[in-house]
This record gives C-alpha cells, structure tokens and sequence, in this order.
DNA sequence: TAAACGATTGAGCAACTATTCAATTAAGGA
DNA sequence: TCCTTAATTGAATAGTTGCTCAATCGTTTA
C-alpha cells in the first residue's frame, strides 16, 4: 500500500469529483453489498424462494432441496442475522417465513428481469 | 450423501409439493444468485455506483476508489463478463459504462431501502 | 425418566475469491 | 525507434465460505 501509479494518476478530475460528491455514504454502500452478498448463493435464493411461496420448517426445506438439515439450518442462522427470514416455534418443529418484503420484491424483481435474458 | 434422516422426515408434504410446483427453475435460480452474488462485494457495489453516477476510465476509478488499477481491473472484467458494464476506447484510456439499466435499478432500489434502515 | 427427534452449533476441510505482484500488451509522444 | 503510461493478465496468496460430521439442546412421547 504504498503510492500506487494510479492514486496519482488522475484523468478527469472534476468527474472524479462528481462522483465522489454524489456517492453514497461508503457503510451504506457495504451495507448493501452484504445483502446482495446474502442473495448471491444457489441455496439461499432457493431457501427464499420457496418461503416465498410458502410457510416450511427445518425438515422440509432440506427435503425440498434435498440437502441436510443442519446445510439448511446453518444458512437459515445468515438470513435470521439480517433480518430476511424470522421462525415460530411448534413444539420441535421451527417454521420460517419472509420477514422482509423488500428482499421479496427485489427477487422477484430480479426474476422476471433474468426471465426476459 | 446416503439417505440422510431429512431427506426422508418430511413433515408438510403438501406444502413441499405447492413449492416445488411454484418455484422457479433451478438454473433460473442459479443466474439469480450469480448476478446478487456480483453486486455482493464492496468494491463492484461501489464500481457500479461510481458508474451510475459518471463515465470514468479504469485510472480514475482507481484514484476514486483508493486501490490499484490492477484490482479494479479485475473486477471490470467480471462485470463486463457478466454484461453489466461496456467500455469504449480513447487512445490508451479504457472508459467504462453502466450496460444494465436493471442491475442500476436494482442497486438505486436497494439503496433506498438501505437508507430506510 | 428415558428414548426419539427436529433443530442448532462448532470444528474441520475443500473450494472459492479478492487483492497483490510481476510481466505483458497497446497506444502516444519524444 | 525507444520510452512512457494506461490497462490487462496470470500466478500466488491470504482470507472467506458452504458443507459435512459429530455433539448438543429442547421438546415430545413412550
């Protein structure tokens, strides 16, 4: 990390300027990528998916996309830590729902986009 | 991966039936999560923010994101690969361009709602 | 109370990833 | 032509991640 040729280097200055003026504040930009970051995994998306759909426990999910439950159970840890999913508790059994819309809209956004591809 | 206790425990089988009928196929999935899992890193998030913002050349985002040339540029080459951002040539300067009106949407949608947080 | 079962957790491992570093390419200017 | 410079590329590396396996927790029921 020392002078880099390219932290000297500059070309458009005002441009950089501009963009630096209007960028967002950097934690919210790290923010955000930590919940695109959430989104970006096969077993994830499928997982919200398919709550998306419907109400599933622990067991279900791991039927539905035929993996263990403890896979399931350690990538079900990720999203309650960010607010994606929540649970309610039936005896042994724990069922998980959506709990955030927005990420609801955002795949579904995303996927009619990827459908058009 | 024999026959674990879940893949066989199923307790709502009617409920893995609608969701398997509703999900969507498994290789649309899968580009879901490739395309979150590219807007999932801090300095593509801030990339493709920088070119929502303003055309800059490889130098100025370097200068813009305080790394070297030769980090940002490996990350233009997944976005390009991806269809996200173009380029166009100027003598030696490579300048680089937003190519996905959606992934911007997605990412001006996501903001919003980060910044609701 | 003990056994059974769904779920969670931590350690360990193999695979992946973001950056660095060095070498190379391509274009411009001396 | 040679030198400089913007950009790209490949190899190496340190850090991260998703899954497995085994142990454990909490609840039900025999």
């Amino acid at each position: 990390m020392t002078e880099d040729t390219c932290l000297i280097t500059v070309i458009n200055e005002e441009r950089i300027a501009q963009a630096r003026a209007q960028m967002p504040e950097e934690h919210l930009l790290i923010e955000l990528a930590e919940t695109f970051k959430l989104l970006g995994d096969p077993t994830r998306v499928k997982i919200l998916q398919a709550l998306a759909i419907t109400e599933l426990c622990v067991c279900d999910l791991a039927a539905l996309l035929e993996m263990t439950s403890s896979a399931i159970s350690h990538q079900l840890r990720l999203l309650r830590a960010r607010g994606i999913v929540r649970f309610r508790k039936a005896g042994k059994v724990v069922y998980y729902n959506l709990d955030d819309s927005h990420v609801q809209t955002l795949v579904e956004v995303s996927l009619r986009h990827a459908a058009e591809c």
